[in-house]
DNA sequence: AGCACGCCGACT
DNA sequence: GTCGGCGTGCTC
């Protein structure tokens, strides 16, 4: 009898066993349809043989198996496997979850053929005369034009320029003008120009290509501007004169349309795919297939496309590796950066992280000889130097609306002198806080232990936290009093304070409220780029990866209130945010210049700041945590949990911790309340696990996990945390 | 996760 | 007497 053991996305972690008279070890990876229960669920195909510990009339038979695609590659499923098992979360669910939702129904996948293959423009297809098509004919005319710019075009571009190209791309491929053969040609396009390297670049390159045939995690620490980008780009050059795909994993949406144009533009002969979450199921589904099938050369992707199955991997890039967002913050909490690092010793291929503030993690894993350390010194750009940064003083300095005197005077020299400021505010909305001056009142989210914010804009309270919006009170409900007014500020509160002191300037304000409609981001960087603005307002949206080539000023506002946080990492992120925002100034042929707004600004990661001096900061934070403790000195772990009351929740927190075996090597911490503790009607605790062992914690959380799932969870919600990043 | 089973309160 | 509340436990 012919076994198969499937992982479905039940939250059990296990596999299920069914009979399957015509499976064969070949179909290790593939989906297969079976009954669950009294449904019918799809899962993969983990082992097939001749035995099981399932009571013979408990097992079932297939329904069918899905043999229309190629199977998930024996490397992916170790992939998965060890995502499962280091991150304490069912198997099938980190397997079905991955995969595009198109494959997760009871359905085999139909593409139509046209769908399923990119086109590429053949030699004679680029001799084509535009001019002899009739120009009556204007959807060929438009695809020729097309091809001829981009040289191949994915099934879902064709579409795009026109739903009835079927027939004309039939007769084109009869003409030998295109072809669905993936080419190999990797000769880069002519007519961009490719930019001599630095010899800090050019030294980097070198290093990492002489030993591309092998494991090796790269830290690539490079300032802003060192360009890490044109590293990048050599490197994906190299993995393609082998054949090989690469990888390419970045933070969050907004920088992959300008990335992936550089990219595109660099590699015009080879299909390049986008895997966002912008994508519906079938472009998804498309990219996804066009990957594992290898045409794909260059899979350009936020944290989920690590899971993406590649066959001729031969490269990983994780730019930005800093950043939090390659942590997932809910389900499967799993960073996309460590599974990269996973994935590539397992492929034996290198993985390169880049930075321009390493997560103090790489950096100490650097410097110990782990990763191999490459430092870019210098800006590429010879005529783009390091901003200088310089600190105004608020104790001295009194500020109108949050603004001081000396920011408005450089802000007004900016504008005279013609050049782009930005002011950068990590804080949307009109004002954080709504007070009613008689009573000690203020506006607070039902549903969460946090303050609403003043959005002044749409006359509306909001909170940041859950999303729930109330319109705003005429007068205060505890009191009665009519007096109650914004306290604080926020980018519509700065932006309104600029407005009415530079009545002649252009301002926009950039953050989420502003950027949410689509096209938004398109138009505003339009705008940016042909100088019609003259002062950006922005949050953390604008500090990431854009090249603002006309901004000669930024100013700071409130970044003291991360300086003395309870969270360990908040030095940490703070000094990578303002290094980043910084960086956007002086970029190409202007100076730049950084006014911070303190009240501290004796304090050394100010400093640091100042000095650009990365080194000195991390290797004093580093310090800290060894002697308070914390990671990259110590690993941990982190039991969340959530229910209706706090009383529930500490409760089982408790009762998980009673459980608990602690070796020596482990140290158990009592379960404390989260910081923010109720958040959208839930209230949160958590129980912090910690050694100076990865192995043996992981042992531990291994039989731990085993024991709570034996718990009564009644109203409980709760999760592992491994290697967590927010507390 | 779903979904059924099951054991106690308020209804035609 | 039953309808239905959601606590408990199983799914190959």
């Amino acid at each position: 009898m012919v076994i198969i053991r499937i992982a479905l996305s039940v939250p059990v972690d296990i596999l299920f066993d069914y009979q399957a008279e015509d499976a064969s070890s070949h179909d290790i990876g593939l989906r297969a349809c079976v009954p669950f229960g009294k449904k019918k669920l799809t899962g993969i195909i983990m082992a097939i043989g001749t035995e099981t510990q399932v009571p013979i009339e408990k097992l079932k038979s297939v329904y069918c198996i899905f043999r229309e695609i190629n199977p998930l590659p024996p490397a992916l499923l170790d992939l998965f496997q060890f995502c499962s098992q280091y991150y304490h979360h069912p198997l099938g669910m980190v397997i079905m979850n991955s995969l595009p939702v198109l494959l997760r129904n009871n359905k085999p996948v139909k593409l139509k053929d046209s769908a399923q293959h990119p086109l590429r423009l053949t030699d004679s297809g680029r001799r084509i005369d535009i001019t002899t098509i009739p120009a009556r004919n204007r959807v060929a005319r438009r695809l020729l034009t097309e091809f001829q710019n981009a040289t191949i075009l994915t099934a879902q571009q064709i579409k795009q320029i026109s739903p009835r190209t079927s027939k004309l791309l039939i007769e084109w491929k009869r003409l030998g003008w295109v072809t669905e053969k993936p080419t190999i040609e990797t000769s880069p396009s002519k007519t961009t120009p490719i930019p001599t390297l630095t010899a800090d670049q050019a030294n980097a390159v070198t290093t990492v290509t002489a030993e591309l045939e092998r494991f090796n995690t790269w830290l690539l620490h490079g300032v802003t501007g060192s360009g890490k980008t044109e590293i990048y780009l050599r490197l994906i050059e190299s993995a393609l004169s082998h054949d090989k795909q690469t990888l390419v994993l970045i933070p969050e949406i907004n920088l992959t349309p300008q990335l992936e144009a550089v990219f595109r533009a660099r590699f015009r002969t080879v299909l390049l795919i986008n895997l966002h979450s912008g994508l519906n199921d079938t472009q998804r589904l498309t990219g996804w297939l066009q990957a594992q099938r290898g045409e794909a050369k260059i899979i350009l992707g936020t944290r989920l496309a690590v899971f993406t199955p590649l066959s001729r991997l031969g490269l990983i890039i994780v730019d930005e590796e800093h950043d939090s967002s390659f942590k997932q913050q809910d389900g499967l909490r799993y960073s996309a950066r460590d599974l990269a690092i996973f994935r590539a010793r397992k492929t034996n291929i290198p993985v390169v992280l880049g930075s321009a503030t390493p997560s103090l993690e790489s950096y100490f894993n650097a410097i110990n000889g782990r990763y191999r350390y490459i430092r870019l010194a210098s800006r590429a750009m010879q005529s783009a130097r390091l901003p200088s940064i310089q600190y105004i003083d608020t104790r001295i300095h009194k500020s109108q609306a949050g603004l001081s005197e000396p920011l408005l005077k450089a802000l007004e020299k900016c504008l005279a002198n013609k050049y782009q400021s930005l002011i950068f505010i990590n804080r949307r909305g009109y004002a954080p806080v709504l007070l009613c001056k008689s009573c000690t009142w203020s506006a607070l989210c039902q549903r969460c232990s946090s303050r609403l914010v003043v959005h002044l804009r749409d006359k509306k309270l909001c909170c940041h936290h859950c999303g729930h919006e109330e319109n705003f009170p005429r007068a205060c409900p505890q009191c009665g009093n009519q007096d109650i007014a914004p306290f604080g500020q926020g980018t519509q509160r700065v932006e309104e304070t600029l407005r009415a002191h530079f009545p002649a300037a252009r301002i926009l304000r950039i953050d989420r409220d502003s950027t949410r409609r689509k096209n938004a981001w398109k138009e505003i960087l339009h705008a940016i780029h042909t100088h019609q603005v003259d002062i950006l307002i922005g949050t953390q949206l604008l500090a990431k990866g854009h090249d603002f080539p006309n901004l000669s000023l930024v100013g700071i506002l409130n970044a003291d209130t991360s300086l003395y946080s309870t969270d360990f990492r908040a030095s940490e992120r703070l000094f990578a945010q303002l290094m980043q925002v910084s960086g956007r100034a002086g970029r190409a042929n202007v100076a730049g210049h950084v006014l911070i707004q303190t009240e501290f600004p004796d304090h050394p990661l100010y400093h640091a700041l100042q000095q650009h001096d990365y080194d000195t900061l991390a290797q004093a934070l580093l310090t800290e945590r060894k002697i308070a403790g914390f990671p990259p000195y110590v690993y941990q772990a982190l039991l969340r949990a959530e229910a209706h009351s706090i009383k529930i929740v500490l409760n089982f927190l408790k009762q998980a911790a009673h459980l608990a075996e602690p070796t020596q090597a482990i140290e158990l911490y009592d379960p404390v309340p989260a910081q923010l503790l109720r958040l959208k009607g839930m209230e949160r605790a958590y129980l912090l696990i910690q050694s100076t062992s990865r192995k043996q914690l992981q042992t531990f959380l291994a039989e731990w996990y085993r024991q709570i799932n034996t718990l009564p969870t009644r109203q409980v919600r709760w999760v592992l945390d491994v290697d967590p990043i927010e507390f």
